[in-house]
DNA sequence: CGGAAATACTGGTCCAACCAGTTGACCACT
DNA sequence: AGTGGTCAACTGGTTGGACCAGTATTTCCG
């Protein structure tokens, strides 16, 4: 069982991930045409509907803009494209850098997680706060795994989010985590001061069964920007 | 001329309509196996390509997790789909309403806006500072019409939110925006103390020219306040 | 020259296979 | 009885070709 599993990539997922970063990365600006079905499917030497189906899910990343009989164009990404783009354009190789992109979802978290802290206390029923401070402790008896540690880690901020009533929270917290993944190291390096800090997690679990919002919200802010590297990154914010 | 274009709806889309609403109403429950490709095919009498297109989509979404040579799984989208599909929950007639999705989805603009403004203060550009100064001025000689007032200010608060430098930001504002496109009531309702106070944008503008994060940040929250009805809903949050 | 018709694209849909994995029933062997 | 292998019947993945439905371009006539 030691074997890793060889996966086979479907074709219109490798040709999906293609356009993606030929998008992404510049080489397809926004505004140009892209090369038309039957032309990709020649070039690539696959079947059209495999091209289609690629295609389709660009139009669904808001990527690109399809019309029967016209050319299919090139969106500019920076003005449409959503919150579930942000592993894409890591891997890209233009643009900005993956530790770019892991700060700004931290600091995303760091954001939204407060606020969810808050509303948690604001609205979230009393079983809900028993099962959150349930499932503090039960973090802090999880082994020194940091797998597993990251997954009651994030078990314990689902809770949290769910209480908070907020499903727009909730999403961008699913598309956070699952972005993330491959981007893990940046909460094994940095992460460790946020995840095995125990009493923390007690005391915002607290904070929430006494519906003190607004403590809440402060120490859940301070928990989550620890892990925030505070870079002095290039002034002109979004860069190409 | 006169007659309304009838725009015929790709097959695909409708069918990923459908089965998305179908899974986020319930009707087809996270862990169950979503009709094989070839049966839905022949059950809505459409081409077996049509139906993969929209799975393809479905996948994208993370809705559904598709396994070759084993059955399509329906996946809890609560815990794996992200901030794209919230016009698709609204879309469901079951579980929250618009006015739900409108409310979280108000709340994270808030939130988001409001760190972008504290973050712009301080990362931006003095060009981009200068930038938001004469889009906010521009904004307040806009005409009366709602709709152009409303593109305008959308315009104003991207600039902010590109100074902040954070592309997660960016990118949740986009799905936020491209969401709220359906739900354009509520800005309509609730909005016009936050769209004409000329004067506020004046004084945000300036917070963020001086670098004055807090004050920026401060403003930009009460500010987009306005419109988040502190309405007292269900206590238990996320509801299905 | 202007505008309508013909033409050459583009995306959208369909049919009919076949390839490639998974599943489960069945049977032989230990 | 339990184990292992084989095989048939699913499932999704891919291919080819054909045709429909819109759009863009060219052509050609008035």
């Amino acid at each position: 069982m030691a074997e890793g599993h060889i996966r086979r990539e479907a074709v219109s997922d490798q040709l999906f991930a293609v356009l993606r970063d030929r998008i992404l990365g510049g080489e397809l600006p926004a505004g140009a045409a892209l090369t038309p079905e039957r032309e990709l499917a020649a070039g690539f030497g696959v079947n059209r509907h495999a091209v289609r189906e690629a295609v389709k899910r660009l139009q669904q990343a808001r990527l690109v803009e399809v019309s029967h009989g016209g050319r299919t164009q090139v969106l500019d990404w920076r003005r449409t494209a959503g919150l579930d783009l942000a592993v894409g354009i890591a891997a890209a190789d233009t643009g900005p850098t993956v530790q770019d992109i892991a700060r700004d979802a931290l600091e995303m978290r760091a954001c939204i997680g407060a606020d969810a802290a808050r509303l948690c206390a604001l609205r979230c029923s009393a079983r809900t706060a028993a099962e959150i401070t349930a499932a503090a402790e039960r973090h802090a008896h999880t082994g020194p795994d940091l797998t597993e540690l990251d997954g009651t880690y994030v078990a314990w901020w689902r809770l949290i989010i769910e209480g908070s009533g907020n499903i727009a929270y909730l999403l961008a917290f699913n598309s956070l985590v699952d972005g993330m993944i491959p981007v893990a190291d940046v909460p094994a390096d940095l992460g460790a001061a946020e995840i095995l800090d125990v009493e923390a997690h007690r005391r915002l679990a607290a904070h929430i069964a006494a519906r003190e919002a607004g403590a809440a919200e402060e120490l859940a802010r301070e928990l989550l920007t620890r892990s925030v590297p505070s870079a002095p990154r290039g002034c002109e914010g979004v860069r190409r």
